[in-house]
DNA sequence: CGAGTCCATATGAACGTTCAAATCACGCGT
DNA sequence: ACGCGTGATTTGAACGTTCATATGGACTCG
């Protein structure tokens, strides 16, 4: 191609040369089209695409003065990601954010529960605002952010602060209200509830919802992990009796139960009713009914707020998925049969005793 | 404060004038520092800590012609993330970028596997480079990313090219050459395999890991479903039988043979081996041996493949995490009351029928 | 028929940094 | 005393866009 000189970035000036406009004109087209006479649009459009014209980032980003970017702050779980819906939710923020044009800037913030990162992601300009998560009482971001002027919404609500009205978040209350009704419709009887400890507002907010629903009965409250669940599941089995039914504040806790039901030879769903919340894989897994959290909404409405729509803060239900383990029905009973033993080459060190 | 006007963000000027030294001086102290004396180094840094001077990330973009960003592509696989190594390889990844001043940007391409979102971020200037995973047959990207000259680097081998040797990946055979070797010496039997289909560059490397080291044996494959694993859980259990082993490409298969030795009644570890790949929540959850991969490491290795950095490709090898599922040895029994039933309402709609 | 309005487009300037090259200060050998 | 190399610092320009404002022309209305 004669004339292209080197290797020369082809910029707005050279569209606005080749089409015969301004500058300006070009820059108008791609953010402004309806200031654009439709000829004069339908022109530099073409030579946008012939000449494969892309603007630069960069430089829109100066001239703005904006960031294009939101911050979400990582959970560094290390490699035990169980049960963590927010890897979930990052997708459905990033493929959401980028219709709009904004990009998601994930970080992993140092240990302290402090605000110094956020300081530094906004002071250099990386993002424009911050969507948060895990907000739990005692979170000094929330009013910090809003000390400071900055844009943000929340995926939780803002606990600390109720006229904070910059999040979305899903009715754990509800959800798990649907639940009780739904293990009661399958004629389950005594419903007990398995939580975490008291204080995290998630938690309480979850067990509101059985207590209101059910008005009481057997419970425990565990830390989010199966074996402290499962321990703790002993008893709260035991209170619940055969044909009862446990509602959980997670899956995780859910697995818990679950684990000690098949240990001690009884069957979720068939022996005790188990709900579990998040609808995580684990859920999937063990056919565990659990409460499916609504993600795509939640990232949609946090864009919203984030764009200043005026939209307030939202609570969003979650929707319950029925799997086996809160079917009374017996299941369909696998083949019982013992397996052969074709070629069992030192196997007789292993203590035989099936159940 | 007098003097200062409006809502002036302070500049490079300003702390060049506050220190008494040139714009040219500060924009060195904070990006080569060895090229100033010790002294103007000292004193501008104290006036850029005063000032709260922090450099705009897009100017510097600009100036310097780069995005300061690696993309990297998310699964969109909804909410089922099971077994999904990536969600923690991108915290790594993320927090190890952050030290050299990278950030890393993920982003959802369109459903189908071409190259167009790529050539958009790299167009305008979104990103410099690439991380690429999920690396197979047929993957055009490494191919397309050599041609044009950008920078990448990829978790997993570049199957389609053995020349290109820009990568981290996980030495799948040895991992499972290992795991094997450690039921071997637990003294279980026959030693089975349960894979992917055949075609699956990963799966089949561990398919020869399997193959290398216990000389052959039952096998058969699945897709990464529990479901689907668990229906040909039935003839492979059977195959291996009691004292046997089995040894999967991941943890969601494995998963779905331990669910199937649950149904019929034996235990994973005391009754057949076991063992998965990906050390995942899923893994720790029911107990489940497997092999974890060294995500930091290779988050480590692909960052110093884009930084140039004369590391060739990394085979990095896997940790076999034992748990109960490959110990022989009889777990303690649970307690194998059957639970009381305090207050059965409606009990006597559940088929009793414990094992 | 001339002032007022409105729309499309054009021009000058600025966003804040870093590159490239120039300048300055200093010490050293001859 | 002079020129020269070396290292520290400064200066001019540029990165590519968008804001604020100006210009030009068509159309309206008293």
């Amino acid at each position: 191609m004669p004339g292209t000189r080197g290797s020369h970035r082809v910029t707005i000036v050279d569209v606005a040369r080749a089409a015969g406009v301004s500058r300006q004109t070009v820059s108008n087209v791609i953010n402004y089209p309806d200031r654009v006479a439709p000829a004069t649009l339908a022109t530099v459009e073409r030579h946008i695409a012939e000449l494969g014209f892309h603007p630069s980032r960069a430089a829109s980003l100066l001239r703005r003065e904006t960031a294009g970017a939101w911050g979400f702050e990582l959970d560094t779980l290390g490699t035990r990601r169980l049960g963590n819906i927010l890897d979930s939710f990052v997708v459905e923020l990033t493929a959401r954010a980028a219709v709009t044009g904004a990009h998601i800037m994930p970080f992993v913030a140092s240990p302290s529960m402090s605000v110094t990162d956020y300081r530094d992601l906004l002071a250099g300009r990386h993002v424009d605002g911050f969507v948060i998560a895990n907000t739990a009482h005692g979170d000094p971001r929330p009013a910090w952010l809003v000390e400071q002027g900055v844009p943000f919404a929340a995926f939780g609500r803002i606990w600390d602060d109720p006229t904070i009205e910059r999040y979305a978040d899903v009715d754990g209350g509800a959800g798990v209200r649907a639940a009780v009704r739904h293990l009661k419709q399958g004629g389950y009887g005594t419903i007990g509830f398995l939580g975490w400890p008291t204080g995290s507002p998630v938690g309480d907010d979850r067990r509101r919802g059985w207590l209101t629903e059910s008005g009481g009965g057997p419970e425990a409250t565990a830390y989010q992990e199966i074996d402290s669940a499962a321990r703790v599941a002993v008893d709260l089995v035991r209170q619940v009796g055969k044909g009862g039914a446990i509602v959980c504040a997670s899956d995780v806790l859910a697995a818990g139960v679950w684990r000690h039901l098949t240990e001690i030879g009884l069957v979720a769903g068939r022996d005790i009713g188990l709900v579990g919340f998040d609808d995580t894989d684990l859920a999937e897994t063990i056919g565990l009914t659990s409460l499916s959290q609504p993600l795509a909404a939640v990232a949609d409405h946090v864009l919203a707020l984030l764009a200043d729509e005026p939209v307030g803060a939202a609570l969003l239900t979650p929707e319950l998925v029925v799997r086996t383990s809160s079917i009374p029905q017996e299941p369909q009973v696998s083949s019982f049969d013992l397996p052969r033993s074709p070629d069992p080459a030192g196997s007789d060190q292993h203590p035989g005793g099936t159940a």
